[in-house]
RNA sequence: GGGCGGAUAGCUCAGUUGGGAGAGCGCAGCCCUUACAAGGCUGAGGUCACAGGUUCGAUCCCUGUUCCGCCUACCA
């Protein structure tokens, strides 16, 4: 037992963290006859740093797990990190611009192993930051999307798929971020609204001097790469055109006109300009076309304007493009007009720049069948997603999906095991070596000549030896028909010509396809582990919805594919962390809440708790400080409560479990807490395992502040004081005798409530519930593996007759608190129980009501004489009269009463209404009729009282009015 | 364009089988009562967005309207 500081200092937070990681409690080994019970955490970016989305999610995944280790399940929170491809490189290649180098110039090994270092030095602090909030994951098990043996799981998976035919390389239209130089998918686009510009150009018809047609584009750089003028079919207006050409303006080409479906006649002029390179509206057009419509590449992977678009164009920026090309139009008078227009634009969702629709050959995952089984495991409800309305969006998603382009042109990840070999001759008889386009970052010198790229075999009879070509490649581009072979094991040689000189594919794969394999690849697959036996299907996924698709489905598709199983059994997803006016929180907006700037200034209980209290089901958080403040001061009073108990309870011998003789000697109040934290443990097994996190960290704080400290802890005090001042006596008395049994009994209670309610609060605020429990008697190391209280029967005749003695205590200090009377002043009090029953546990207990009400005499009596200058307060099991001779204050206590009534009355008017409607009387369930009259009963009774009350009063009243009268 | 969610006390929000409207903060009054003023006690405050409908009875179910968010889509 120890004693407790003058206040809880919580910087001291972390050394029951060590003390944790120190004894390996985090390890589901502490109960290693447990259930199994898993959550793999969604792993946070190696670049990122704890954000308030982060802290939200582990915390209730921490919640979880400390609860059910605590209820001892065998309970594993793995965690880990992901490698977080582009925001990686990035992150790195920002780096190598301020020393003016880039990726290119460091060649792909060398710049890998920056990185490395990059995440050697840096990729902890995130996990560092976890530890902070007290996530109690077990580090032993921590892992890295690109370990070795999660980078195994990615290639079997990825083999497999292209074993299946389920992965696949296609030359189409993807979207290309210009600045992170890489393919990306159609999640990674964000679509934004914004206000452009709809230009209206004539483009003049070829053999009509004068005609022309006018299209309306919000992109008019993109016309150089147009390969036809598109109109509906139907559309009167231009039926005689169709099949005509016009001149495209800036350059030398004539395009046809052509009819396609597809075109909207009210929108714009109805004739729509056809660029199949650059915008997927417009290749869905090409490819429907006969003969097919070229595909005129005018904008390259920087953004920049290629030969294509004609020598006046070539090399500028894209924008800069659109500036000349608006410019050059207007000198010819092409411009028949502007308006401004908002149309939505994709931008990357990692460095916000306008995403480029480039046609390029990219691998794809087809997704169609994985999808549906995936959709079967929700609707059959193997996984259940929480909340429920989750599912109408999951259900919409995945059956529109799209297949998925795995590709990326950068460097760090998961490099697609792939080879292309040089030598072998497609299909078409073509050598493989001429269709792999390299360009090389800097020149090379090739016999004197310097080489800048060409096709492989080129470069090769150059004289560049394979390894300086790879090494120095800037891009590689391997044509659709050239023949993959992928394999598990790095091929030493082509499978076909045995050739031992191979090209490997240079992309790199999809983070989220690493993620993908999360829930198996992280517990030992593709070996058949312990782990993996034990764990998987693991228990819960916590997760925002700001992923569902990015990452649980696709978990989801991968697990029943290849672990045969659901990956989790319920998925729920929580909340997004606004700031306090309801904004989602941005660097850009400026408005970001720092989580560890929390945990500094109010401790991170009372931020977790505070991040808890406020996670409802369905509805996103507004974060303010002044919740958190709020929960500091929780805290405070759970600390001066516990202060309280142990200065008290010194030399009490541990309350044990097995031992509860000392409960037969507690009276009704010691009954009635027992009964309240049983009743509580429940509220927050029940709340917990439907993830309703609000409601189990609201009962608990309920709990500890509003019942244990404000009634248990006070009631306490007359037992411990008031005998502790009769202690000394001979004991020869009976009475005392007994007393003595209670005040030993109900200082265990106040140690097994404060065990209990620590214990039931651990997983909320692990950090000072240790603190004070370490301070109690106590056997097991910690209270993270100490027992969670199981919740007994109600005590329902304790529950009960605590009421009359709160409403007692309530009834009075209603009355002084209406009448301003001071706390000091003691009263006489007389209570009036509606039957002996209730008078007889008012009696027995008449020392907790006189001195929590502050009475110097009290009397109960059914029969109690009312006088006529009394206060009164009317309740629903009695009566409180408060005579007040000389001190009444009439008038405020008639309004008091007139109030009550008032209240009563309306109460009564509706009950009324209901008991006189004889519909309600006959189709109203019996038990619902009952309870309306019964209440019906209650109400006019106390309507009577009050009645009387007022009658007293105004009688008095009179007198007093006559007797100033009279003196006067 | 399609879909989803929200509208309850001054503020932020709970309210799960439709049966007398709750919390926290804030506010007002009285109190430094020997755990805690980071506190105690008492209290004020709500036609549960609007209009219909179902029902004996609707904050809750249905329809529509208004406002606010979010997701999604190939409107050039």
């Amino acid at each position: 037992m120890g004693e407790l500081g003058r206040s809880y200092r919580f910087n001291d937070e972390m050394k029951w963290y060590e003390l944790w990681q120190r004894e390996g409690l985090f390890r589901p080994e502490v109960n290693p006859e447990g259930e199994p019970y898993c959550i793999v955490i969604p792993p946070p970016n190696v670049t990122g740093s704890l954000h308030m989305g982060h802290a939200l999610n582990a915390t209730l995944q921490d919640i979880l797990i400390r609860w059910k280790r605590m209820q001892g399940f065998r309970a594993l929170w793995l965690p880990g990190t992901d490698h977080a491809g582009i925001a990686t490189q990035n992150v790195v290649e920002r780096e190598l611009g301020r020393e003016g180098l880039d990726r290119y110039t460091l060649g792909r090994k060398e710049f890998l192993r920056r990185v490395w270092r990059w995440k050697e030095e840096y990729g902890e602090r995130i996990i560092n930051q976890l530890k902070r909030l007290g996530a109690s994951c077990d580090w032993s098990r921590q892992r890295f999307t690109l370990d070795e043996g999660l980078s195994r799981a990615v290639r079997e998976v990825f083999v497999k798929l292209f074993e299946d035919g389920l992965i696949y390389r296609d030359l189409r239209l993807i979207n290309w971020c210009p600045r992170c130089h890489t393919a990306l998918s159609d999640l990674e686009v964000e679509h934004e609204e914004l206000e452009g510009r709809l230009t209206f150009i004539r483009y003049p018809l070829s053999g009509d001097e004068g005609g022309y047609v006018v299209v309306a584009t919000t992109r008019p750089e993109s016309m150089l790469g147009d390969a036809a003028v598109a109109v509906h079919p139907e559309d009167g207006r231009y039926k005689d055109l169709v099949g005509k050409m016009v001149k495209l303006p800036l350059t030398r080409r004539e395009i046809p006109i052509i009819a396609d479906e597809g075109v909207d006649p009210q929108f714009g002029t109805g004739a729509v300009k056809v660029t199949p390179a650059h915008d997927f509206n417009d290749e869905a057009i090409a490819r429907r076309q006969t003969p097919k419509l070229p595909f005129i590449s005018v904008i390259d992977d920087d953004g920049k304007m290629t030969d294509a678009a004609g020598k006046n164009y070539a090399g500028l920026d894209r924008y800069e493009c659109r500036r000349k090309v608006l410019e050059d139009l207007k000198e010819l008078g092409l411009i028949e007009k502007e308006q401004r227009h908002l149309h939505s634009v994709g931008h990357c969702y990692r460095c916000k720049t306008i995403i480029e629709p480039l046609s390029t050959v990219q691998w794809y995952v087809d997704v169609k069948g994985l999808a549906e089984e995936a959709v079967k495991a929700v609707r059959d409800g193997r996984i259940g997603l929480i909340p429920e309305g989750w599912k109408k969006s999951y259900f919409a998603w995945m059956e529109n999906i799209k297949d998925w382009c795995i590709s990326r042109q950068i460097w760090w990840g998961h490099q697609i095991p792939v080879w292309y070999c040089p030598y072998c001759k497609t299909e078409e008889g073509q050598h493989q070596g001429d269709l792999i386009h390299v360009t090389l970052y800097r020149p090379l010198n090739a016999g004197g000549d310097e080489v800048r790229g060409g096709t492989y075999t080129e470069l090769r009879l150059r004289g560049l030896a394979p390894e300086d070509i790879v090494n120095n490649a800037k891009t590689v581009k391997v044509e659709m028909t050239v023949k993959p072979i992928c394999s598990r094991e790095d091929p030493g040689e082509c499978p076909f010509c045995g050739s031992k000189e191979l090209i490997r594919d240079n992309d790199v794969l999809d983070t989220w396809f690493s993620s993908a394999l999360w829930p198996f690849s992280t517990l030992g697959w593709p070996d058949d582990t312990d782990d993996l036996k034990t764990y998987y299907p693991t228990s819960v996924l916590v997760t925002a919805f700001d992923i569902l698709f990015f990452w649980v489905a696709r978990m989801i598709m991968m697990g029943l594919r290849f672990m045969d199983d659901i990956p989790f059994h319920d998925v729920y997803i929580h909340a997004i962390v606004r700031d306090a006016t309801g904004q989602k929180m941005s660097k850009s907006k400026g408005n970001v809440i720092d989580p560890l700037l929390m945990i500094d200034r109010f401790g991170a209980d009372a931020f977790r708790f505070a991040l808890t209290a406020f996670a409802a089901q369905g509805r996103d958080i507004r974060f303010s400080e002044e919740r958190v403040e709020g929960y500091k001061n929780f805290i405070n009073k759970l600390w001066n409560a516990a202060k309280f108990i142990l200065t008290n309870t010194e030399g009490v011998v541990p309350a044990s479990t097995h031992e509860t003789s000392w409960r037969d000697d507690l009276d009704i109040p010691g009954r009635w807490i027992l009964s309240r934290l049983s009743k509580t443990a429940e509220r927050i097994n029940t709340a917990l395992g439907e993830y309703r996190f609000n409601d189990a960290a609201n009962a608990i704080y309920q709990f500890i502040w509003h019942e244990f400290c404000d009634w248990y802890i006070e009631l306490s005090k007359p037992i411990i004081y008031d005998q502790g001042r009769s202690g000394a006596d001979t004991g020869a008395d009976p009475a005392v005798k007994e007393s003595r049994g209670l005040k030993a009994a109900t200082l265990r209670c106040l140690l097994h409530t404060l065990d209990g309610s620590l214990r039931l609060l651990h997983p909320f605020m692990p950090f000072v519930t240790e603190e004070i429990w370490q301070a109690l008697p106590h056997t097991d190391r910690s209270i993270m593996i100490s027992p969670f209280p199981h919740p007994e029967e109600s005590d329902a005749d304790a529950e009960e007759k605590m009421s009359y003695i709160m409403e007692a205590i309530s009834g009075i200090r209603s009355i002084r608190g209406e009448l301003n009377m001071a706390p000091s002043l003691e009263l006489t009090a007389q209570i009036k129980p509606n039957n002996p029953g209730i008078g007889e546990v008012l009696k027995g207990n008449a020392l907790y009501i006189s001195r929590l009400a502050r009475t110097k005499k009290l009397e109960v009596d059914t029969a109690v004489r009312k006088g006529k200058g009394v206060a009164t307060s009317v309740r629903d099991h009695l009566e409180v009269y408060v005579p007040l001779e000389g001190l009444l204050d009439v008038d405020s206590e008639l309004r008091r009463l007139r109030k009550d009534l008032q209240k009563i009355e309306d109460s009564i008017t509706a009950l009324d209404r209901k008991l006189l409607n004889e519909e309600f009387l006959r189709k109203a369930p019996k038990e619902v009729v009952e309870k309306e009259k019964l209440k019906y009963n209650e109400f006019t009774l106390k309507k009577e009282r009050i009645l009387e009350s007022i009658d007293k009063l105004q009688e008095l009243k009179g007198e007093d009015d006559g007797r100033k009268k009279e003196g006067s």
